[in-house]
DNA sequence: TCTTATCTCCTTACGCCGTACGGAGTTCGT
DNA sequence: ACGAACTCCGTACGGCGTAAGGAGATAAGA
């Protein structure tokens, strides 16, 4: 699968349509919609048959409209991912809450945001596969952004700081939830369960795979599988990092506090 | 970007494929090429121009033979990105090296997996792209696995902790190097440097942004900007994350360890 | 040696995709 | 009343993965 890719023309543009300004008077005939309709034709359609089944004539057709008309609308399909990037970002707790902590301390906090992003991926699994060089800047991606860094501050750790521990929360969820999601879809990706799968290539393995060559990955594949009942356990890799990951957090958080 | 995925067809075939059986002698023609030459092809294509100039028609022309002869050595373009996918693994550096620690401590050894990791991604910047539900059991994937178990392997951890660290460090790297190759791609791809996309979204962006709606993202932002001088510092984010993440690693360990 | 099954390789074609181009009809400022 | 600016659409182009089937080569079995 080749990722779609986000902000492609030009970055004035795209941030005007992010932040959706209110069109005034203009000649010509009223739009039908606004943008924000078409980002969320495209929502449903990727959150329900993912990124590849979305195409301009798919999200046209769900608006009633011909394909070409969405580019009045958008510039392109890039620009309308960005969008629908931004969109779904919306949908994060957004506490604007004090900014000396709420609840519980900074652990707890940062916890709940790892989940919150956990969360966030598996109702938009789309979300995983789109590549964020330079994120679109809008509102809700800023927001969110504020929205993770007050898990972290007036906790002794310096800006950017700060903003190290968010990137590294951010990256091992993206991860985390990529192998969740993973698992999730391959059976009705593949039209295959776990079990048939190993019955197809069981056998053909048996022949080939030699335990003596790789005794760790034999030993450890064995007792993983055994106590997951598959061959990952995406939600117990979560926790299990997330755990190891603040603990490493509170390390440095100790040593900054002295 | 829509991702590519692994893996749709016949696990069987699949598998057979990935083991490379010597094909016994038969009737027809000799095949012009081994599978592996295809799969080389495509990968020399998806290094340099990406996955998504990754088309079955190029590979062909690449190799001199027409799109439809690919087919008699790949059942479909899915199974082509698992052969490329177990084809790059092959480039770790495979220790076989004794099971009782090697070089330092379990810490410089997973650290050095980490790294290696990192680096690969980077040479190959599509594997972050490619979707691995049931990730292609191909000889290189395993090898791969026993040879990240190694780090871990005899410091006091159970089979199952081990799996776990060794998922927990694939993950963060996986993000972090999708960051990293994220930002070093962007200028390429969008044409844009980053002080020319901020000169043309800057003025746009001054309009619409109210600094103290978020507060902290601007302090942290700002603060973050001026010392990576960029947006990011993706080499920076890798290296701070590693390090919070082996520290909780170590905690784990001391605990197992009493 | 001849037949036949099976292989490689090819051409053609189908239904998708993103989107360039240009035309028709509508609505505003003047 | 005009003309500019807009929305919407039909058509078309060059890409994609791959289904279908044909031509020629090569092996095993008779």
């Amino acid at each position: 699968m080749t990722t779609d890719f986000t902000g492609g023309g030009d970055p004035r543009r795209s941030i005007e349509l992010l932040w959706g300004l209110p069109p005034g008077p203009r000649p010509g005939p009223k739009p039908r919609f606004a943008v924000a309709d078409v980002a969320a034709a495209a929502v449903e359609i990727a959150d329900a048959d993912g990124l590849g089944a979305l195409s301009m004539r798919r999200v046209a057709e769900r608006l009633g409209v011909s394909a070409m008309s969405l580019y009045t609308y958008v510039p392109g399909k890039a620009e309308l991912i960005d969008l629908m990037f931004d969109r779904v970002l919306a949908e994060a707790p957004r506490d604007t809450v004090p900014l000396d902590e709420a609840s519980g301390g900074w652990r707890d906090r940062l916890e709940a945001i790892a989940r919150q992003n956990f969360a966030l991926y598996q109702r938009h699994p789309w979300l995983l596969q789109v590549a964020t060089s330079r994120p679109p800047l809008g509102p809700n991606v800023v927001a969110k952004y504020d929205h993770d860094l007050r898990a972290v501050d007036g906790v002794g750790l310096g800006d950017v700081e700060m903003d190290l521990v968010v990137q590294m929360v951010g990256d091992f969820v993206h991860g985390a939830a990529r192998t969740a999601v993973a698992a999730t879809q391959v059976a009705q990706r593949t039209g295959l369960t776990d079990e048939e799968w190993w019955e197809r290539a069981g056998p053909a393995l048996a022949k080939v795979y030699d335990p003596d060559a790789t005794p760790i990955a034999t030993r450890v594949g064995a007792a993983a599988g055994a106590e997951y009942n598959a061959a990952v356990d995406p939600s117990r890799a979560f926790e299990f990092g997330l755990a190891r990951l603040l603990d490493g957090v509170a390390a440095l958080i100790e040593r900054a506090t002295g």
